[in-house]
Formats: structure tokens, sequence, C-alpha cells
DNA sequence: GATGAATGAGAATTCATTCAT
DNA sequence: CATGAATGAATTCTCATTCAT
């Protein structure tokens, strides 16, 4: 029964967290949330900071056992990679878009900051294994030389930006109000198609 | 000495909310910053989140006034004007960027949603704007047919990525610890070139 | 325009007063609904107790001077001098019934007391003009005995439990919402003839 | 333990609450009375406001319950049933007087005023109670025929004049100055007397 | 192990008052 | 004379945390 009442938690906490920032987020109603007792969080994780701490370790540590599949996947070339990369990714962000909101609300801020090393160094995986992909790209001469950090940084920043935040998800499909863009599929669709162009064209050598 | 002290208490506001957050930041903290008494802020504004939204109301007003200089420029041709903006942007978020980084912030929470249409409304103007450099550039058939909503995405998504965190920032420069990003000239012209490049590729004819 | 000021002020207190009680009344609304600047109050009268002593002062003064007219008034005999004492007293409170509600209330608090010693006065003062009454009419045959203290306390009474409370009003009156019972001459009679009848057998030699 | 603190606190509240006003009492002072700790007010009723209509509504509970045992009495006659009736309330009064002073300054403030019905609603059974036994005296012809209403405001007027002001008390008694006047029996004795006798020739007929 | 009660520190806010002009 | 700005003290209330059971 701990193992369950602890993953109950850190959904309820990922959940508030997310819709209303750490600070915004008290133990009482993440406790009522979460249907256990007020004790329990500190019971369980010694503290607020804690919990956070532990949510984000067992998400991040989730995330990192991805992508070198993808790497290592003799049936692709490196463009179909990229693509299934990043398919891959709107698919993940979709589906956990509270918990890449939390991870990217909390390396804007100047607090906790030893968590930041934690997400950065996910981050930095990730970078490892496009750069590798792009690299081959470049050696087999399909791709152009570009910047591989900063690519990524599109790659990511363009997904983040569209999804992250509600408000920004009605404005760009300007539909009626209270609809789930996160199980939109049509927007979904046409987000990888901007990507993929995007970074087709970005990658291609040009004319 | 009235509208100096607000503003006084309006920067510091940002600096503090930029760090800790809207809720991580008390009162305070943020009047012991600003160098006034405790209950100016209240006096001032009536409350911590009048206070906000002034200081929000107030920076976004600021930028609600610029983009069609270059809009309306006829020394330019299109990719000129994209490149301006791109060039406008990077500029403005890094000598801007804590209040961005509220904005950005903001944006993601459920919290105090009246301030998305504001926030919503200024990014859609600067959409439009550039959606007729788009547009222009598709009649001139210079430019390909693109998603602009998505394009402004990337446009801003990428920055935002790369610069509205510090621990970002200092993975993607890769250099010694406590050097201030926002005033490094290199990393500047690097995200301007990348970004240029980016959008080149984008919206020109593909081979 | 001292005074014009001064007075407006008492009478803005004594209405907020009366309907939020002197704590739950703050100067800065008080300043509001006279529409002056909120220094006024200190300025004119010190403090906010003063005010309020001041207001308590004005008004029981001018209720001071009343009565003696009755008292010598040899065109009536002493039951119409009681006749006339209620329908005076009703008259009065109904037309200053904040005021009453004022003093009432200070008088069941144990703060300010000082100020009860002045009420009492007032109080007394109309108990002996009751007191000279009652005994004219003992000593001619018309009235019994009575405890002359506790008649007067019946009289003003009856007459504060009636008016006083307006939730306690409605409820006696029993008819529609919102109306001023303060102005409605059928209850201030009804009311008039209630105290006569008590009054009258009260005094009156029993069968 | 839960309980009594619960009690304590209430107990301390209507004791300040009866002699300072609610607004003129503090958490702090009522924390401190109640020998509790200053976030316990909070922490058991929710707020100053709640443990306010929490005092009102358990007191006003135990009073509810109270007069009908009078009415079905058949052992005493209609002028007996309002003489116990009388000894009754003074007793309750001087036993309860903090109480009642409470809830006769709420009735005139216009605050709070949901709580207004509630506590009408009590003095509404009263005199439903009271307007039967004098029913039943006019059926019989031993009471002539009375305004109900307003002699239940006579009989409670008479009570809270005399005694919910401690001031009001000293001056009616005229003893020395620090006693108790609720405990004062042959003041209570005379009150009742006067009401009896004020009631007596209220009801019977007259000469 | 698990929990409801309890708490002290600190939150935002409002207050009556003062003071420079 | 009169006032808007300013302030320190005090307000209610919420917080994360602890502890006895």
């Amino acid at each position: 029964m701990h193992p369950d009442k602890k993953q109950t938690i850190i959904e309820a906490a990922m959940e508030l967290f997310a819709d209303k920032g750490f600070e915004g987020t008290s133990i009482r109603e993440l406790a009522a949330k979460a249907g256990v007792n007020i004790a329990m969080v500190n019971y369980y994780f010694g503290s607020k900071e804690k919990l956070f701490e532990a949510m984000v370790e067992e998400k991040s540590t989730y995330f990192r056992e991805r992508l070198n599949s993808i790497l290592i996947d003799e049936s692709k070339n490196e463009l179909q990679k990229i693509d299934t990369i990043i398919e891959d990714y709107v698919n993940r962000i979709t589906s956990q878009h509270k918990y890449h909101r939390v991870i990217h609300q909390e390396l804007m801020l100047q607090q906790r900051e030893s968590l930041h090393e934690n997400i950065i160094a996910v981050f930095a995986k990730n970078k490892e294994v496009l750069k590798k992909i792009i690299d081959q790209g470049v050696k087999k001469k399909v791709f152009r030389k570009v910047d591989p950090e900063l690519t990524i940084v599109t790659l990511f920043g363009t997904m983040h930006q569209a999804l992250l935040s509600k408000s920004m998800c009605k404005f760009l499909i300007a539909k009626d109000a209270n609809f789930d863009p996160y199980t939109d599929e049509a927007f979904k669709k046409r987000l990888i198609n901007h990507i993929k162009q995007v970074m087709h064209a970005h990658l291609s050598h040009q004319p």
C-alpha cells in the first residue's frame, strides 16, 4: 500500500504544481486531492520540497530511457529518425503536458536550483542523441551543418510554446472554448507537420 | 515622488516575480527590495494581485506599440523584414528577459487567467504583422506557403527556450559559471544566426 | 466652513457607527462618506475616539433640554403628561433612531466607559422628570405607587426593543421587505397605543 | 480534547464579544483568554465570523427548547403561566446575560445580517407560546385583548433595558460600585415584581 | 505505521495616525 | 489651514510542519 499512496500523492502534486505552481499549491489541498492525510506528505517525503524533487526525479527517470532505440534503429535513414523523434516528442508532451509544464516552469525560476542540473542532464542527453543523428547525416552529406544545440532548442521550444499554455493552445486552434487541446488529433498532426517541415528545410541542403 | 515610487515597486516586483514566481514572492521582501514601506504596495496598488496586473499592463503597453514600423518599411524586402524582426525580438527579450519570463510563467499557470487574454492579445498582434509579411512574400512568390501561427510559435519558442532559463543558457553556452548570458553578444549573434537560418530555410522554396 | 465640515463628519459617523459599530467603522470609509479628507477626522477631533465622544456629547446636549416643558405644563393632568411623554419619545426615537442605536450599543459595551456616565446622566434626568409626574399623580391619588426607575425602564425598553433593530421591526410589522419602519405612521401609532395602554394600566389603581 | 477546546473558545468568545463587540475583539486576545494557540480559532471554526456563527447557533439551540413545558402545564392558570415565564426569563437573562448582550448588539447592527433570521426565529417562537397563553386567557375572559407582539416586546424590552448594560444596572440599583448586578437577588426580585405588576395590569380587565 | 490535533512563523492586508508641504 | 502621502502596528488568516497517540 506504500507505493500506491506515494504514487497517488505524486500524481496529485504534478497536477496541482502544473496548474498553480509550487508555492501556489498548499499541502492541504494536495492531500485533499490525493485523498490522503495531511501529514502523509511529510511522512513519506519529508517535506514539500522533497516531494517536488521526488516527483521530478521519478518522471525524469522515465523519460531518460527513451530515444536510444531510435538512434540505433538501422531500418531508418537520418531524416526518418528525425521525423520519428518529432512524432515521439509531440506525443510525449501532449500525454505528459502537466509534467513538462512543471519542468518548464521550474527551469525559469531561480529557486530549488539544485534540480536544474537534473533537468538539464536529461535535455543534454537528448541533445547528444540528436547530435549523433545530425552528425551522421552530415557525414553522409544528406544534412548541412547546423548548430545542434540550438536545433534541439528550436525543436523543444516550438513544442513547448505551442503546447504548454492552455491559453496559447486555444488561440492557436481558434476553436470553441472548453475543449481539451491535448487530445485534439488534428492539432497534433498540424504541429507535427509544421515541425517536420521546419526541420527538413533546416537540415537539408539549401538550393 | 508618486510615480517614482510606483515605478520602483513595479521594477522590484518584476525582478522578484521573475526569479521566484508570483506566489514565491512576499510583499515583505518586495517592499524591502524596493526600499519602501511594507504598506505601500497595498496603498498604491490595492493588493499584490493588482500590482501584478499593473506591471503586466504597463509593460505590455510598451510592447504593443512596436513592429508596425517594420511592417510598413518600404526599403526592405520580405526576407529582410523577417530578419529585422528576429533581431528586434532577440534584443527585446535579452534586454527585458525578466519581464518575458514572468509573462511566460503566467501563461502556463491556470491562475489569474484574466491576464492571459491581455497577453495573448499582444501575441496575436505580433502574429498578424508577421502573417502580413509572409502573405506578401507568398504573393510575390519569394516565400512558400507556411502555417503563420506555428511559424511565429517557432520564432518565439526558440527564443524563449534559449533565453528564459538561466540554466538552459549556461548549458547552451557551456562557458564558465557566473557570467550573464543576457549581455553576451556572441551568444546573441549565434542565436540570431540560427533563427535566421531556420526561418530562411523554412520560408524559402525548397529545392 | 469649519462647523459645517465638522457637522458633516459627525453625521457620517453617526450613520456608520449605528450600522457597523464603532470598531467596525474605519476612518477611511467615514471620510469617504462625509466627502472629506482622511486626515480631517484627526485634524478636527484628534482621534477616532474623540470624534465619537464629540458626537455623543453633541447629540446628548440636544436631548437634555427637553421634557421640562412637559413637566411644568399646567394645562395637562398627570396621565396626559405621561401620554405626551410617550408620544414625544416615540417620535424622537424614530426620527433619531441611528443615534439611539449608537447610544444603546455603547451602553452595553465595556469600552469607552467614561461615556456611560454622560449617557446615564441624561437617562437619570429623564427619570427625575417622570418620577416627579408620578409622584404628583400618587399624591393626587390618581396613580398607584410604582417603581419609578423600572417604570421608565419599561417605557424606554419597549421602544428600544421595538425600534432599534431593523430586523425586529420587520418581524413586528410583518410587511413586505424593503420599506422603512421609521416612517411608517401606522406602526408608530400602534406602538404608541400599546405603550399608553401598558402605562395607563400600570399606573392606574387596579380593580 | 476536541470538544473541550472548541467550547473553551466559544466561552471566551462570548465573554469578549459581549464586552468589546465582535470587531472590537481580536483573535489574539481571544486565543489568549481561551488559553489556546492563536491559530486554533481558524483551525476549528474557519474564521472569526464562523466562530461567531457557531457561538450563536449553539446558544440559540439551547434556548429554543424551553417554554413549551410551561405552555402545556395544566396545573397553572394563564396568569400563573405568565408569572412563570417572567421568572424564567429573568433568570435566564441574568445567568446568560453575556450571550443576550451579544445577540442584542448583533440585532442592531447591519452586519452579518444572515444571523438575524436565526435570532428572530427564536424570538418568534417565544412570541407564539406567549400568544397562545394570552389567547387562552382571552377566551376564558380573564384577560383583555392586547397586542401580543408588542406585549412580548415590553416583556423582553424591560429586561434587556434593565439588565444588559452594567452601567444601567448600577444606576438602577444605586448601590456601591463594583458588585455584580447579575447575582444580586434583591434586584432580580424587584425586577420580577415590577414586570409582573406591569403584565398583570396590562392583561387584566380594567376597572 | 498512520493520523488528527496542534502550532509558531509568516502571509497579505487594513488600520488609525502623522507629517511635510 | 488643509491635505495626500506615508507608515508602523496590528489585523485575520494560511502555511508547512510536528507530535502524541
